[in-house]
DNA sequence: GTGAAAGCGCTAACAG
DNA sequence: CTGTTAGCGCTTTCAC
């Protein structure tokens, strides 16, 4: 290889100074048309491009926009990955994805990543915190915590879910129709949203004078899995008529498990699920289910991200909600 | 803000010369231990992160490697990412993932920003190509062909699916069943994937004796909704008594439309996937489908990404083919 | 209209 | 053991 085309090499081949060819380049006035577009036609020709490290240490904006999932096959991670980084495409930001596996060892280690490209914002999903202490480079950088709220220093803005209208309105709705053993199927209370979501889903029974009947309340580390051994107890026991779900992968869990046994989502064993994946529609023409606005959630996270810090009241720890809007399949 | 903090700030701080600093940091025997262990305390008090841009600056390795996918929704690019991540995470390497919405001229940006900012690698899907000009960057650059590939200037190496046995086997099986009309749905014959896939399903006709019908071969742009008309005429039409699908979004298409008439893919038209979303297992008990071994994929390209320039013989162009395999669900 | 110098953060190569 | 110098690519400031 010959080496990198530096506005340096250029001015040698042209027999130039290199700051001719820098304002050549930059489209300043100050420099004659004929040497202008000779420059402009040498460094097309042989694909110059700017280096990224040169302007990053001049003081340069990097246009570098961090964002941690912990996974993102999950459809939820996965549509707002691709929202986002439309998002920021249209926004000229580069934007640079780690994936957490919500483990806190390398959330920290993606951080300290992002702060040597000096990201100007990091979008994240904060892995859950057993030990509190927050994590470190945190109070370093902008960042913009989505769906969860973890401890940091400083308090940062976060864009948030706000479910709980549309989780109490979907036990409303079973109660309704005569159901008052609705089983819920959700994350552990050690994650605020799983506290959240299950108090929604309390106060929903209580609104149609049920009662919490703790034999058909499943809570744990959300995962597909477990969404799947609840579902098999719930059927099983023969308790509940119908369910609510109260995570992505659970749905999907409990879901399956229905599949699985023949059993009609909509007819044999209500089940409204959290999130709307592509599919939720065609299966039985179309579950219930608690629609989670994500790509509008990723444009505003995008659109904070990008915005101008000055503008911005430092750290201010704004909170943004969108509310999830339930989908309701009813009886024929 | 008091400013970023850099060796010289800690060297100010501490008094002494910032190469001592640089040379306590980097763990260099030539330093007293005394000092050593001030400056890296110090450091650590500060939050002291190494800037990217100076490494970069001095030709430092940039450990980026990029991604450009059409998007990131689709299962089979998201696992895809997913796993790329993860193996670029193993390896200490940036991702850089940008969504090119299978467009030229966004593919080309893309590719500039990587360039600017020093990626070692890129593996792309390329988008396809009208014009036959081959995109700019692209000489300039490593890069690695995922799953299509483009015409580029010396030729780049490529990861690629072989999917022929499996969907010959696929009509085979079907024709064993007595089937006699085996319809197929697949990407247009402008793209290489498209061309090679329809190959593969008429020398499966051939091989069992069966004629080409063209009333029931379905060629277009691949995508969710072609795959939905494809299948809607073809049960309107009722020649066919089963469906191959020749792509991810197309197969999904097809089988939604299947779902909505309540017709079991197993059972009331036989149906072969392209790809294994998770749920492709809960319907009907499982259905049939050509699954890609996308981990595998992502590893091998992450692998080829991240390994060291100098031992690969420059721009091999060699080709890497990684086989899909046929789950047919019997019948009973 | 063009060029030379300086500095952004870092380290290799020399001095001391 | 520690400090000084120089240079990576670029633009801002000042000189011609």
């Amino acid at each position: 290889m010959p080496g990198r085309v530096t506005i340096k090499s250029i001015a040698r081949d042209l027999g130039i100074s290199h700051m001719t060819v820098s304002r050549a380049l930059a489209g300043h006035p100050n420099v004659q048309k004929t040497t202008r577009e000779a420059v402009q036609k040498r460094a097309r020709e042989l694909g110059y491009v700017k280096s990224a490290a040169a302007k990053m240490m001049r003081g340069d904006a990097t246009s570098i926009v961090g964002l941690l999932l912990p996974n993102i096959v999950n459809e939820f991670y996965a549509r707002f990955a691709n929202a986002m980084a439309l998002a920021c495409e249209a926004r000229s930001h580069h934007l640079i994805i780690h994936i957490t596996n919500d483990d806190r060892n390398t959330e920290t280690l993606a951080l300290e990543r992002l702060r040597e490209v000096q990201a100007e914002c990091v979008v994240m999903v904060p892995a859950p915190n057993e030990t509190g202490e927050p994590s470190r480079h945190l109070d370093k950088m902008r960042v913009i915590q989505l769906i969860r709220r973890a401890q940091v220093p400083g308090n940062t803005d976060a864009i948030l879910i706000n479910d709980r209208e549309a989780i109490a309105e979907a036990v409303a709705r079973l109660a309704d129709e005569g159901h008052d053993h609705i089983a819920y199927v959700g994350g552990t209370s050690s994650l605020s949203s799983g506290r959240e979501r299950l108090g929604a889903y309390k106060e929903g029974l209580d609104a149609s004078g049920l009662r919490v009947d703790q034999r058909i309340i499943f809570t744990g580390a959300p995962s597909f899995e477990m969404g799947r051994e609840a579902a098999r107890t719930l059927l099983d026991q023969a308790v509940a008529t119908c369910v609510v779900c109260g995570g992505f992968e659970i749905s999907n869990g409990v879901l399956s498990v229905l599949m699985e046994r023949n059993l009609s989502p909509n007819q044999d064993f209500r089940f409204v699920g959290y999130g709307d994946p592509a599919f939720y529609s065609w299966v039985d023409g179309g579950v219930s289910t608690l629609q989670i606005p994500v790509e509008q959630l990723a444009e505003s996270a995008a659109k904070r991200a990008t915005e101008d810090v000055q503008l911005n009241n430092t750290q201010s720890g704004m909170l943004e909600f969108h509310a999830a809007k339930l989908r309701f399949r009813s009886l024929e």
